[in-house]
DNA sequence: CGAAAGTTTGAGGGGAATCAATGTGGGTGG
DNA sequence: CCACCCACATTGATTCCCCTCAAACTTTCG
């Protein structure tokens, strides 16, 4: 029996996903159960962690959406993950010796903090949970990946679409979506410091994919309407997220 | 007593970029150096690893510059890193069931095999270790949330410097660099696929960097003229890269 | 109900792309 | 040892995707 709900829930999410990846072992789910400690709330718009801090607790997302940033000395900034149910939002704080980065609540959060002592035993008694927490750390990277090609290489409308394909398919995973819509509470402006465009650009785009009914995006919440013509404009391949999907 | 030149010089520029971090006791340098098993040559232009493959050893670069990239269905290529001695290009490999990327030789390169088996038993018994190959590719991705930020949301020619600071550095760290020169023996074309925009626009932009009198590039070396003025140009802080340098 | 936040629309401008041609240096073969 | 070739670098002309600025509209919420 747990603490509260959303700590557990957060910690059966976690589990639910690496266990897609690969078989978990009752005495690693264990491990990672106790090695939660609580859970904290935020508002809307907090800073979770800021850039050059160096935390000594990581967090799990147990509900609510985060974004990790950085500002640029002009003002500008870039958005480079969104965050759900599930993830370990920064687990990277956890080795690195500084944050190279801000984390921010998108919506009111609640997160699961494990400190880093309880991490650092993980990694002396359980060498396979840790190649499991290593791996999702990678998954991180490969998302990273994706986005420097859809930003690098593609036009805003490609980009779009493909953020709001890998969204899609990253809430399925953990639960949050339904057949064919999912959570997407933040706002165009936020959208656009994850694409690299303007604000503007993020309106006039969004009208195109309505116009062409291959999705909508009303209160929060996206429709697909047209999965094959999103994954089309969008040039998405879930392989790179599908090793969630398998067993080694 | 090694078993040849370039094999031990990339297991003993491994060690030493992680001993910038945190200490390495001798088994652990061991370790590593018994995971090694054999060195591989490749011809400039060689895929490394391919797309999609599930690799059964992981490479370390002895010598040489290698590309990571992804190629989208309409023949355009995004680079997403560049990888030179010491560097464990492939670790993701190691965990992930299949690579969501291609890695290409972009000069003559050796590397040097790591089995997955080997990898696997060093996380078993060498917890310390372990973490410090999880770093490693920690700053991989810290590494591409930079590049994230660069073509997101700065110009070419911001674009164009933050690369050359960064290549500086981190060439700096393996004994590449000199006080104010390095290796970066690469066409502008690669450069192009790497930064987000048209080879026509390099060749522009560095034009403008050479009129600055902030760099020079020429026969595969780039001098730096002007290292405060690169770095205000690419808006570059090396903090992200800096963890190397302490220790925790 | 008013204020603030977010969305939408319009007009005009610019950074970078594309297309196409020319220049250049290093390697190869006759 | 030079003519040729090929990959790469450079330049010019034109186009366009997206940005910026600015204002109006809409929704949310105290």
């Amino acid at each position: 029996m747990g603490i509260s709900e959303p700590f557990d829930a957060a910690i059966e999410a976690l589990i639910r996903r690496l266990s897609l990846r690969d078989h978990l072992p009752e005495d690693e789910r264990n491990a990672l159960r106790s090695a939660a400690v609580r859970s904290r709330n935020f508002a809307a718009g907090d800073d979770l962690v800021v850039q050059n801090s160096k935390p000594s607790v990581s967090m799990l997302i147990a509900s609510g959406m985060v974004a990790r940033y950085n500002i640029i000395d002009d003002g500008a900034r870039q958005i480079t993950a969104f965050h759900i149910l599930g993830d370990f939002v920064d687990l990277h704080g956890f080795l690195l010796s500084r944050l190279d980065h801000s984390i921010s609540a998108l919506t009111e959060v609640t997160v699961v903090e494990f400190p880093h002592e309880a991490l650092e035993h993980i990694t002396e008694q359980y060498p396979h949970l840790t190649r499991m927490l290593w791996l999702s750390t990678l998954l991180d990277a490969a998302i990273h990946r994706q986005w420097l090609v859809a930003i690098g290489r593609t036009s805003a409308m490609s980009r779009l679409a493909h953020l709001f394909c890998e969204q899609f398919v990253r809430a399925g995973l953990v639960g949050l979506a339904t057949q064919d819509s999912f959570p997407f509470p933040i706002t165009q402006a936020q959208l656009a410091d994850a694409l690299g465009i303007s604000p503007v650009h993020v309106n006039r785009t969004l009208q195109e994919l309505r116009a062409r009914a291959v999705l909508e995006w009303h209160g929060g919440i996206v429709s697909i309407l047209d999965w094959p013509g999103v994954q089309s404009i969008g040039k998405f391949d879930e392989a790179f997220l599908d090793i969630e999907h398998r067993r080694r």
